[in-house]
DNA sequence: TCCTAACGTTAGGGAGACAAACGTTAAATC
DNA sequence: GATTTAACGTTTGTCTCCCTAACGTTAGGA
């Protein structure tokens, strides 16, 4: 028995050269390899892309509700349910109600959520190596400030 | 009743800058909003970005088997039954039994799917142009050739 | 001949992004 | 002060993309 159903991957030579140079596809594609990248650092740990987002947002920004980690980190609220689940469970986050607002759920950053967001700063920094590795350093920072351009142009419309 | 039920978006201010220029997050955020746009410009001429590589494959290299469509786009070849299922019925294509091996099919492009492309070759260049307009043309040049350095370095691991 | 592998196909899983609706609670409007 | 409007957290479900697993069929190498 087959243990891989293996079929080739992409034969670079056979790739029309009007996809191969279509913007729109070759940043799918890398967001593709981002992706994989980011999400085997992290999981090593036994964190995803979006709880360390939430993460770095308390540190930045100090306690918030569940409404304003939505919006700074683009997760939507209702994902971000099982987010806080996650993170409160492993005792890396306190969720308690605002005393001032019984609608909202105060989140805070625990002390060892903390430290465990340090280590994964570490991870993902290496994933951002691993990422640019064929890129130099002024390379990278081009690349970032285009980037920001494009999404600071399409985030507003 | 509110009949959207809105909560706003990402705000841009209160996003931590560690976020903000993460290669990984910008890259993903990115490519989201490529993949709307061309979603969009295809969308109305009934197409997909699928179904655009596997024209575009068809008539960059010819009549070709599913298998080697699927190596060429990148499409994976379970998924690639639908895409030609609707390129078939929709006349664009032809799928025949290949007499020369009969696990294949050969896949050929037909007059009407040479003229649809036309159409959407153009609906696609018009949406490269909505996800660049914030750069200048060396600039998308740059950005161009910095994305396929890093698609070509992953691509191979 | 037997075994291996490629082909097209079906079924399904997992993740990301999102919409809709609901009970609760605050704020705005009258 | 009463009524309407809206925000909050939550549950449920949808859609697309990417991928795995398995199957019957057919070709080719051992």
């Amino acid at each position: 028995m087959p243990e891989h159903d293996r079929h080739g991957p992409i034969d670079p030579a056979a790739v029309p050269a009007r996809l191969r140079s279509l913007p729109s596809r070759l940043i799918g594609r890398t967001a593709l390899h981002a992706d994989r990248i980011s999400h085997a650092h992290l999981a090593t740990a036994g964190a995803t892309r979006w709880q360390y987002a939430a993460l770095v947002t308390l540190r930045d920004g100090g306690p918030a509700s569940q409404a304003q980690l939505s919006d700074r980190t683009g997760i939507h609220r209702s994902d971000m349910v099982a987010v806080l689940a996650a993170l409160t469970e492993a005792g890396h986050v306190e969720r308690a109600p605002d005393p001032t607002d019984r609608r909202r759920n105060v989140v805070t950053l625990t002390t060892a959520g903390r430290t465990h967001l340090r280590d994964l700063d570490r991870r993902v920094d290496a994933a951002q190596t691993d990422l640019l590795a064929p890129l130099t350093p002024p390379e990278r920072a081009e690349l970032i400030r285009l980037l920001r351009r494009l999404d600071d142009h399409h985030r507003t419309h």
